[in-house]
DNA sequence: CTGATTACTAAGCAAATGCTTAGTAATGGA
DNA sequence: TCCATTACTAAGCATTTGCTTAGTAATCAG
């Protein structure tokens, strides 16, 4: 690309790297129980390089949103690969349940805790962002049932529905439950399909 | 009980009603993002007022807890007293989705949201009061599955805990999916019980 | 009516919030 | 070396936060 201007002094700081940080911070106290100042110490930068960077506290979570989603991707695309129907998504509660641990707590899902925090009161950008993680998933799971050719198209969207919703009360539930509580929820809740 | 002290002045106020309202602000927008100058309004009392009855922020939302408990007694007491087992269970769940309906939106379940929103750096006093909740809904869901002879003591504390989380789910699923969505989760959910 | 007691209003406090700005340091082509 | 350009630091902005205090109004026994 042409450069009309000079090149000057360059960032001191990778955007992915202290994004990384961030998202760690939201993830463990939510959207409203994180200042800005909370922001400057763990992402190791000046607030104005928060803001020349992000624009805003909105989009510095926007960017943590996109890559909690990237994360989250590590997960899902064994999923999409796997051909193992039910037994494929049951794989994928473990796995997330593996993912969303925490070296001293439970932080549940970034986006499912957004959610319920922000409800309909969050900024549009967010909530849109929020909602489409949720049909991805739903998406995903139709998917893989309906490699069970004995079910119709209507059967794999109630599944697919139901799936999504234990998938969200899974969210919730691995921040107050134990490792065997939790267990026992997935193998009763594939029992039903 | 005998008085010392003249009598003088007494509250322009019911203590009550001004939580009613109070514990439905916390509940439309949760904790962190309620603050005393909208509880003020809501209450329609001054911020003295709030002080002096209940002495804090967080003592205003513990009355708050407990007036929801109450409020949400109205459902649990049918189940208490219904020997509908698995029947009586699903038709607590349906209940709790009319319970959290808005005129214009979904609140889900003050208590879960809260343990959401605060996890585990919210108030001792205000989490134990949460954890508390959620035992004995799931006691009650014990207790009403251990009406069929049919099921062992294990059975039994598989499955409450399963229903107690699958409560947890809907109480979120109820803020972002559809009444139809809703249905077919629930009725999913009970296949197998 | 007096005066003790309690509840009210409204102004004000320090601290924290999201965000900005003024000034300085680094970079690299001319 | 000069200087345009960009990134840095740190101080500061208005507003909002939870909570308090100073002063006034109501109540009622004596």
């Amino acid at each position: 690309m042409y450069r009309i201007y000079k090149m000057a002094r360059s960032k001191q700081y990778n955007e992915e790297e202290v994004i990384e940080k961030a998202m760690a911070l939201f993830w463990r106290n939510g959207y409203g129980n994180t200042s800005v100042r909370m922001l400057e110490k763990e992402m190791g930068i000046n607030q104005f390089s928060i803001y020349s960077s992000f624009g805003s506290k909105n989009g510095v979570f926007l960017e943590c949103i996109k890559s909690y989603k990237k994360k989250m991707h590590r997960i899902t695309e064994i999923l999409e690969k796997s051909n193992n129907g039910v037994i494929g998504i049951k794989q994928y509660f473990y796995d997330f349940l593996e993912f969303s641990k925490d070296d001293n707590g439970k932080k549940g899902c970034l986006v499912t805790n957004t959610v319920n925090e922000l409800g309909a009161h969050g900024d549009p950008i967010i909530m849109t962002e929020l909602k489409s993680f949720f049909n991805e998933i739903k998406t995903l799971f139709a998917n893989n049932l309906s490699q069970d050719k004995n079910k119709d198209l209507a059967t794999v969207e109630k599944q697919a529905n139901y799936l999504g919703t234990s998938m969200l009360g899974l969210t919730l539930a691995s921040k107050i439950l134990s490792r065997i509580q939790l267990e026992d929820y997935i193998e009763t809740a594939f029992k039903n399909l």
